[in-house]
DNA sequence: TTGTAAGCGTTATCAG
DNA sequence: CTGATAACGCTTACAA
């Protein structure tokens, strides 16, 4: 399995490198002959260029760089599948960059997929981040920018989210439609766009069936591990309590389940709970969690995709636009899985 | 936000290159005025070597190769995390690729890795792969080479995996020791290293309580989506039938949930279930669920520490071995989570 | 139609 | 101690 350059099959056919390189991308001027025999001699030999040198002399490294929160997450997982899958097809190579939601972390990983000229990048903004010059620099060397899921306004770059209005509308009008009239929102930073939308598919539910936006109702979290139990404790204290929980993610659903338990909270009849969330064994858990399920990879796969147009043919390519995917509500409901789970259940005794 | 090169350097302080260079790598022979001069400069420029340029040089890409078979897997996902972690802190990039569990495009992988110069590689066989050729190639090129998770004997490289045989035998013993007697095993692909040492440990358990070994009771799946439901029909059809379930993966233990319930096999109260798994909800799902928990991120750390050692110390790392990272039985009883959210389960009509 | 030579950013070898 | 020069694999003016 030895390697190969352009220089091997140059000796071998007596040619000038210059020659086998113009062949082999088919350059016009060049004896079809000539072109055959440079073709034939890379097959058996089983010519691959070398991406470093491509990269180094400046033209494309075929690789594209992404950056997300975090990669064990069930949402970026997915998206990163999706993505990956799209660059292979299209000739592209991965390269995966952590920010752990730090900003600092973010601004570094930018720097090292710009050093490493990626041909673009794929991002999705840590939580910490609320400036984005670090990613105004990438856009003025002409590097293409999506940015996926957590994305800025502040940018004037194509941008794939899911359609968290619509979504949390749904979910918040499903609530409403099953009686229930105070509910809590358990959400995140709310400068980010996700939270922001989410919020205002949330009024917009309330309005819409004449319900009274309550500020006290909504909590903001971050992505500590243990901050849910204390959220949940200030709105059971409240009067009259919610009985509904709209939460913003796997993690605060969970969350916010486990805490009405710990605390001996168990959710009165008249306390319903919806999660905005990816699990994908969501249908496994409570039957009171009805899910807004994100279509991650579909995010992941639309952004990739973008991102190659514009690399490949900055003019045919689609203008800069936010592209909307839409969600899909889950309601878990007597033909579920889980409802005929409880007895299951409830004969075991481990 | 422009970048700057060694050339940069040299013509603003009029020396040449390669002294630029030598400086920056603190050489000896150099005088050390110049030295602190040149590191003042490239300070003030914030000069940050081209990656690419050292790799097309040949001495490292500081990039290691990580293929696994599927990213949108919980385990797998876990185990980058860990991967990207170590590698960040030791200045290493990390590129992605998925085999999507198929031989040839694991090959392909592994040429793509080579052409893009990683100084090493970390790979999770596809469950496809029996011949492991493509691997030696990589290995004769003197590319270190660790296999974390699906591992071949066949190879003589590091390898880290968890410890299936001890998980088995710990999760078989826990069935037994509840009372169970004919104990079926849902698990994947026979000629996996995997399969095999759960096999191992679940006959090992049998042993020592004097239970004999049953075939019929062992199914092997492959990856397809619904495999399982067939499965736990024949295994139902049984004489007897069986009073346990120990399935070898979160995909095979949900499965194994959903098609006893959807067959309206609603587990009678001498069938246990007991998965070897990743899931990071597990303690929401059925209270029969034990698992054994894989340290899915800590395979990955110490697979990059042990390639990250040898790629920068051929001497002084540790020898060829198998690491085997200890498995964690979780029981699932009345103190936990689960058995109290029944009620919240039942109180709920959504 | 083909060849020559320069250059991408860096390091290594060899002189000075 | 420092400076030329070649080389890594490839592309691309510019010549022939």
């Amino acid at each position: 399995m030895e390697t190969f350059t352009i220089k091997d099959i140059a000796r071998e056919l007596n040619l000038s490198t210059s020659t086998v390189s113009r062949a082999l991308r088919g350059s016009y001027e060049i004896n079809p002959e000539t072109k055959r025999l440079v073709m034939e001699c890379a097959e058996r030999l089983n010519y691959r260029p070398n991406p470093i040198a491509l990269s180094l002399k400046g033209s494309s490294s075929r690789a594209i760089g992404v950056i997300v929160p975090q990669i064990a997450n069930y949402f970026f997982s997915q998206a990163i599948n999706g993505i990956e899958a799209i660059a292979y097809n299209r000739g592209y190579h991965v390269i995966i960059f952590q920010s752990q939601e730090s900003y600092e972390r973010e601004m570094a990983n930018v720097n090292q997929a710009m050093s490493r000229k990626v041909d673009g990048l794929l991002i999705s903004l840590s939580s910490e981040t609320s400036d984005v010059a670090h990613l105004r620099d990438v856009i003025d060397k002409n590097v293409p920018v999506v940015l996926f899921d957590r994305v800025s306004a502040e940018l004037n770059v194509t941008q794939v989210v899911a359609d968290n209005f619509g979504g949390a509308f749904a979910a918040t009008e499903h609530l409403i439609l099953s009686g229930r009239r105070r509910i809590a929102h358990l959400t995140i930073q709310p400068w980010l766009s996700i939270t922001q939308e989410r919020l205002a598919g949330y009024r917009a539910a309330l309005e819409k069936h004449g319900l009274e936006f309550d500020e006290n109702l909504i909590r903001y979290g971050t992505f500590g591990p243990d901050e849910v139990g204390p959220m949940v404790d200030e709105l059971m204290a409240l009067d009259p309590i919610p009985d509904a929980f709209f939460t913003a993610s796997d993690r605060l659903a969970v969350g916010c389940l486990k805490a009405l338990h710990q605390r001996q909270l168990a959710i009165p009849e008249d306390v319903s709970l919806i999660g905005f969330t990816n699990l994908n064994v969501a249908d496994l858990l409570s039957p009171s969690l009805s899910t807004v399920v994100q279509p991650a990879q579909e995010i992941g796969q639309v952004a990739a995709e973008r991102l190659i147009d514009l690399i490949e043919n900055k003019q045919r390519a689609k203008p800069v636009d936010t592209v909307k995917i839409p969600t899909e509500l889950v309601v878990r409901d007597s033909t579920n899985f889980v409802e005929h789970a409880e007895p299951l259940g409830a004969a075991r005794t481990l």
